[in-house]
DNA sequence: TTGGAAACTTAACAGTGTTAAGTATATTTG
DNA sequence: CAAATATACTTAACACTGTTAAGTTTCCAA
């Protein structure tokens, strides 16, 4: 009986429409113009067929946001070939930064707005994208504290600090924030606070 | 004629009447929660209205997030009396992050949400509460450096990346990013985190 | 051919920011 | 003093939002 598995194939290609849709909206008008009804209005469906497929806007977001973590992870891969830890994180922030200013909207997605975590909460689970991420910063960051060359007392918040401050400088720069600046220094702070960055985690270690 | 001088006044009580209305519900309900009607139905006018006193709700929300900076300043006044400069730093910080976690709805206004940074777009105004409040902080930086406790390149830069730090920790911390931690350590990790980032202070000047 | 399940739509609810037009009230003018 | 005007405020509406209950169409099986 073929016809059962044809339908779920079926029921398969509209969902990842929909998803494909949503992430069209999403990149081409930001999140607050990605509504249901202009997802709805890109696949020619009317607005409640969504609610077949996603229980609701926060999942379809943190779909999205999923795909955030993967495009992440992959530019992170490669770092792997990195063999001093130090210089390892360096490259992690500078791979993190670059993510953040190249792809604006999936990084608020993906650490700022609280429509995906809602998701979480809803269905009690935990933020795998989250956790999968930051176990590679803290295992480098291990490294270092192993090899001296960052003298943290607790790895997990010393990769949290130091995420906090690429998160910090981005976020900030996303936000308007920069404002407190000149203009034409605004535009180039997020690299030039990320050089100070480097300077510290040398310095740091010493 | 007192007469245009009295609706002056009734005028101005008004406008103070909407703003303590949007204040209380913005405090009470939060800042979704916190809409044009809802502010309206406390004075007991209608929505329209408010719109004789503020041009639109950007507009409330750039007032109470000003509101914010003026508490956030009085508790920064007091550490003027902190002599050595690095400690004033760290003192600063202090505060911040105690600002942030007593006043998470202000904060939000103050760094994160865009509306109020709408206002000063439209208005082609510059952040007067944001700079003056940075300018603390870079006054304290350049006498760090000065005194050869920070090594930093560019006052403005550092400064920018020690501010990130405690925003970053600050904003995954409200925005439930430290969901990638057990629930006991996400609880406590902006205090961890600044403890990391205090002993990297210390590093950071040898 | 009929019954029923599955897929999808229509219409509606309750909410949002915002504006044009209308209504009172108070003040100024002829 | 009465008419005209300016001020203050409201009503009703527009164009949206996420979401759901109820209705319709389509398809497959008995």
């Amino acid at each position: 009986m073929g016809i059962n598995e044809r339908k779920e194939r079926e029921k398969e290609v509209l969902q990842k429409s929909i998803l494909t849709a949503a992430r069209e909206v999403f990149l081409e008008k930001g999140f607050d113009q990605t509504s249901i009804r202009s997802i709805a209005q890109r696949i020619e469906y009317s607005p409640t067929t969504i609610y077949l497929y996603y229980k609701d806007k926060d999942a379809i977001l943190y779909a999205l946001h999923t795909e955030g973590f993967q495009l992440l992870g992959s530019k992170m891969e490669v770092l792997s070939m990195v063999e001093n830890p130090l210089e390892r994180i360096k490259a992690m922030g500078r791979v993190y930064i670059q993510f953040a200013m190249d792809h604006p909207d999936y990084y608020d997605l993906m650490f700022v707005q609280k429509s995906p975590m809602n998701k979480l909460d809803e269905d009690h689970e935990v933020w795998q994208e989250g956790m999968s991420t930051f176990e590679g910063l803290k295992f480098s960051v291990q490294q270092c504290m192993d090899q001296g060359y960052l003298p943290f007392t607790d790895v997990e918040a010393g990769s949290y600090m130091l995420w906090s401050t690429l998160h910090g400088m981005c976020n900030l720069y996303d936000r308007g924030r920069c404002k407190v600046l000149d203009e034409e220094k605004s535009e180039q702070i997020v690299d030039l606070g990320f050089a100070e960055f480097l300077k510290m985690l040398d310095a740091f270690g010493c």
